[in-house]
DNA sequence: GTCCAGGACGTGG
DNA sequence: CCACGTCATGGA
């Protein structure tokens, strides 16, 4: 590995559950240890030994902003350290980070990634990038551009098996292939409007649009919620919510909004948190 | 075979 | 406003 960055005790970081807990789509991590992967049209080789953090394929700063290394998760995690429930899996996932992820990427894969799972999702991804993005080097594929995406028929997208999602994401991509200056618009807006904002693009709900502000946009307020986090919240900290079906915009937002009065401005990285350690039942 | 998954959307009440 | 059915696909 060419590069690396020592983390210093004030810096803690668990590369594992960074890349593991299901924010990014395009990592493996091979037997000896090292993730793979690509990020911002880079292919990235990294690898965690305890302080010491090797990589391929990126520079320093890059690192240090895509992982978030700047910021002081210590402080974070005190902030949202409001009960046993998270405290125990702050406990058992130290050092994870929510990641800075490129908008559009993240707009896509989560478009994909709606009522499925987590490796269905990461096929698509990798398909819509062998077939429509750059080559890189190593056989690795950056995700494609907008402007390489809005061409695609339905049809060559439903080939990448997105199902009913291939027209979700062909007219996503053509809107912002016709705008570009979309992220940018979104970036500067509050919590609020900026959901708005990403609501106006089919496939993109409540959840999705939560999870694109989380992952790409630093909007560290919304909360995500899919069918794990409302069974963790229904089971630790809402029990008066229906034992089990589709959750209404009122239900999601009521979630929503007592997580971020419960876990404070990061309920975000709460959110990833108690994701983590999702269990069944 | 059945059930479920990082849900969104259209329709009818 | 709400409830409900539907939408492909793959893994358990």
């Amino acid at each position: 590995m060419k590069n690396s960055i020592t983390l210093g005790t004030g810096t803690p970081f668990n590369l594992d559950a960074t890349l593991g807990c299901g924010q990014a789509f395009r990592w493996e991590k091979g037997a000896d240890g090292i993730w793979s992967g690509t990020a911002k049209g880079r292919a990235i080789q990294i690898r965690q030994d305890g302080e010491i953090l090797s990589f391929t394929g990126a520079d320093e700063a890059f690192i240090t902003d895509y992982f978030a290394l700047d910021l002081d998760l210590d402080q974070v995690l005190f902030s949202i350290d409001a009960d046993p429930a998270i405290h125990r899996a702050v406990a058992t996932c130290r050092g994870l980070r929510v990641l800075r992820q490129e908008p559009f990427e993240t707009l896509i894969s989560y478009i994909c990634a709606t009522n499925t799972n987590i490796p269905a999702v990461k096929k698509r991804v990798r398909l819509l990038s062998e077939r429509y993005g750059t080559p890189l080097p190593d056989g690795a594929y950056a995700f494609p551009e907008a402007s390489a995406l809005a061409p695609c028929s339905e049809d060559a997208l439903r080939a990448c098996v997105l199902g009913y999602r291939a027209p979700y994401v062909c007219a996503t991509a053509q809107m912002c292939a016709d705008d570009p200056g979309w992220a940018a618009r979104v970036a500067a807006l509050p919590y609020q409007e900026a959901k708005s904002e990403l609501l106006r693009f089919p496939g993109v709900g409540p959840k999705a649009a939560d999870c694109i502000l989380l992952f790409a946009f630093q909007q560290y307020r919304a909360f995500p919620v899919d069918v794990w986090i409302r069974r963790i919240m229904r089971r630790t900290y809402l029990p008066h919510l229906r034992e089990r079906g589709g959750m209404s915009p009122r239900e999601y937002e009521e979630i929503a909004s007592f997580a971020r009065q419960h876990f404070g401005k990061y309920a975000g990285w709460a959110q990833e948190y108690l994701y983590c350690v999702r269990e069944e039942e």
